[in-house]
DNA sequence: CATGCCTGTCGAAGCGTTTCCGCGAAGCGC
DNA sequence: GCGCTTCGCGGAAACGCTTCGACAGGCATG
C-alpha cells in the first residue's frame, strides 16, 4: 500500500527517478538504483494497477475469450488455458477469463473500456463470431485456431496439414497401402475448425500417395466406446493395415481395445499413429508413435505475437503454423505379409 | 475511444453531472438523464477501465486462484470456473485466471497491486497455502471449499455431511441394514477437502442408525473402472443392499455395469443414492437418486459475499455451507426380501 | 578556455474518472 | 415577501503513476 512518492523520499529522489528506475525505460546510476531498490524491498512497494494502466498505456492484462460449447473436451480446453496463462505471465501479463456468452459481449466491452491490451481467441469455430469482432475493435487479437474467413487476422496453431501429411507419408513409407482415419465425433467436423482439416489433408494425401483410404468419426461422450470400436472394425475388415487416429484418450483405448480384443498385434498386425493428440499419451496402455498438439507451443507463440502487436514491428496478419513433430515409438513397421523386412 | 467529456459537452452538461448519470450516486433530473443517455450511445462511450480504478476504489475485477492439481477432475472444475465467471458477471464484476504457481504468487501480487476487489479461492485443499495467505492481505477473499484450518475464513459450499447424513437417512428409513460408500480415489482423500468429509459423515451416520456399513475408494484416471468394479463387487459379496456413490461419472458407470453384470436390479435388489455429484447425473444410463453439488449455487453464493465483503456490511467469516436437496428417481427401495412392501 | 555532448536527475503535465463541496433556483410555510 | 429546505447541477481536487522536456555537472574536443 505505500506509493511510489514515499518509495522516493525513502531513497532521497524524485518520483520520476523512481519510475524510471523500476522500468528501466531510462538508465539510472547503479547506486541511485540500489537505493530505489531497498526503499521499494523495504516498504512492500508494489505500482497501483490502476494508476498503471491509466498512465502508461499498458494495462498489463489479456483477455482469454472460451465460449465453451457443449461438445468442448474440458481436459484439452484447460490445457490450452493452463498454457495461456502460463505463457501471458511470463510476459509480465494477467488474463482475464471471458467465457460463455462473454466470450462475444465480454470481448466487445474489454476492448471499449481498455480494460485489456489484446485479446487471446480460443476455441475456434470455423464461422466464429468473434471474426468479425476482431475485425471491428482496434485491440489486437490473436487466434489460437483458423476459422475459415481469417482475412487479416492473426491466427497460431498446429500445422494440421502437415501433420496429416507427416502421419500419411509415414505408413505409406512403411509400405502400407489401405489406410484409416478415426476421428473426431461427428459433431467436430461441424462446430470445430481443426478436425477438418485433418480429415481433409489425410486424404488428399493418402490419395497423391495412391492408398487406399478411409474416414471414421469415433463416439462422443454419450454413445461411448460402441462406435469407435465398430468404426475400428469396419476399417479392419475393410483390409486396412495403418490407422491414424484423431481424438482424445478415451476413444485411443477403445481402438487398443478393439484390436486387442481381435487378437492383433501392434505393430505386428497393425500400425497406429496418433495425429494431434493434445493429452499426454503415456496414459494409454501400448506405446504409440504421435504427432501431439502441444497446447504450450501454440499459447506462447499466440501470446508472443500479441506482446509484439503492441510494438511497432506488429506480427502481419496471416496464418502462424507450427511445424508438426513426429515422436517414434515402434508403433509402425511394414504391413503384415509385405515382401519387405 | 469517446471520453467522459465529450459525453458532457454534447449532452451539455458537466462532467461530473454525466458520472453522477452513469453511476446513479446522485439523483439526475429525468430530462438530463436522457440527453446523456442519447450522447452516451451516439458516442459509443464506455469509461476507461484504468481511471474508473484510480478513481473509484474499485476494479471491478475478482481474482479467482486455481491451482490445478494433477488429480483435479477437468469437466468438474471448468463447471466451476464457468459457474464462477458467470456469477461475477452479473455483479458486473470480471474475473482474472491466476492458475498453478500463480494461485498463490499472483493472489498476493494482484492483491498488492490493488488489481483485484477480492479472490475466489478454487480448488480448496486441506492445509492450502492460500488459508495464510488470504489472512495477511487485506483484500477480501471467499473460499469455494473448507480448508482444516478455517479460521476467520468466509468459506462457501455444499453441506457435505448435511448431504451424507441425508443420503443414509433414506436408504436407513427405506429398510437397509447394511450400506456401502463408493467414494473417490484414493488421492482425493489426501489433496481435497470434501471427500472426507462425506466419508467422515456417512460412517457417523450409519454408526447412530445402527447400520452395518463400509466404504470403498474408486478407480482413478489409470486404474480405470476396475478398481471401482472390484470395491462395488466386494461391499455386495460383503451384504450391502444399497449403495451411495460419492465420485464421477465413469466411476458411477463402473458401479452400475457390474450391478449390470450380476443380474441385479435397482432398485429392486440394490438401492443407489449419488451423493455431491457434480456431474448431469442424466447421462447414465440409469436414472439414480441423486443429491447433486451444484457448481452454480455454490458460485452465486461467493460471488455474493465477496460483493459484500466491499460493503459496510461484511460477511461475517465462517462456513456458509448450502443445504442438501435430495432429487427422487426411484433408485431406493426396500432391501430385497424384507417384510415390509 | 569556450563549446558541445553525454549522463543522471528532476519538475510538472497529463491520463480519465469519481466525488466532495458548494451554489443558484425553485418550492415551501408563515 | 422572507427565510428555509430541497433539488439539480457544476468546479475542481484527488487518485498514483508515466513520460516529456529541461537542466546541471562532468568530460572531451576544438
Amino acid at each position: 500500500m505505500a506509493k511510489i512518492n514515499e518509495v522516493a523520499e525513502a531513497a532521497g529522489v524524485s518520483i520520476s527517478t523512481v519510475s524510471y528506475a523500476l522500468s528501466g525505460k531510462r538508465p539510472v546510476a547503479p547506486a541511485t538504483r540500489k537505493r530505489i531498490e531497498e526503499a521499494v524491498r523495504d516498504l512492500g512497494y508494489s505500482p497501483n494497477a490502476g494508476a498503471r494502466m491509466l498512465a502508461g498505456s499498458r494495462t498489463h492484462i489479456f483477455a482469454l475469450t472460451e465460449p465453451l460449447r457443449r461438445d468442448t473436451h474440458a481436459p484439452t480446453h484447460m490445457s490450452f488455458v493452463l498454457a495461456a496463462a502460463v505463457a501471458a505471465r511470463r510476459s509480465d501479463y494477467d488474463v482475464l477469463l471471458l467465457t460463455d456468452e462473454q466470450a462475444s459481449a465480454g470481448m466487445a466491452r474489454v476492448a471499449a473500456t481498455g480494460l485489456v491490451d489484446a485479446i487471446l481467441v480460443l476455441d475456434v469455430a470455423p464461422d466464429d463470431e468473434r471474426v468479425a469482432l476482431a475485425r471491428s475493435i482496434d485491440t489486437p487479437s490473436v487466434f489460437i485456431g483458423v476459422p475459415n474467413d481469417h482475412e487479416g487476422l492473426v491466427c497460431v496453431d498446429l500445422d494440421f496439414d502437415a501433420a496429416a501429411q507427416l502421419a500419411v507419408d509415414r505408413v505409406a513409407d512403411a509400405g502400407h497401402r489401405a489406410i484409416g482415419l478415426i476421428g473426431q465425433p461427428q459433431v467436430a467436423y461441424e462446430k470445430s475448425n481443426f478436425p477438418p482439416r485433418v480429415r481433409t489433408a489425410f486424404e488428399r494425401r493418402a490419395t497423391e500417395r495412391g492408398l487406399r483410404h478411409d474416414f471414421r468419426v469415433s463416439g462422443d461422450r454419450m454413445s461411448s466406446a460402441d462406435v469407435t470400436r465398430r468404426a475400428t472394425a469396419e476399417l479392419l475388415d475393410a483390409g486396412a493395415t495403418a490407422l491414424l487416429v484423431h481424438a482424445t484418450d478415451d476413444v485411443h483405448e477403445a481402438v487398443l481395445g478393439e484390436i486387442a480384443d481381435r487378437g492383433l498385434g501392434i505393430p505386428g498386425d497393425v500400425s497406429i499413429v496418433s495425429v494431434a493428440a493434445s493429452f499426454d499419451i503415456g496414459v494409454l496402455p501400448q506405446a504409440l508413435d504421435v504427432i501431439p498438439l502441444v497446447p504450450e507451443s501454440s499459447c506462447d507463440l499466440a501470446v508472443e505475437l500479441a506482446v509484439r502487436s503492441l510494438t511497432p514491428e506488429r506480427p502481419e496478419p496471416g496464418l502462424h503454423l507450427l511445424p508438426p513433430v513426429y515422436y517414434d515409438r515402434a508403433s509402425v513397421a511394414a504391413p503384415p505379409g509385405s515382401r519387405r523386412v
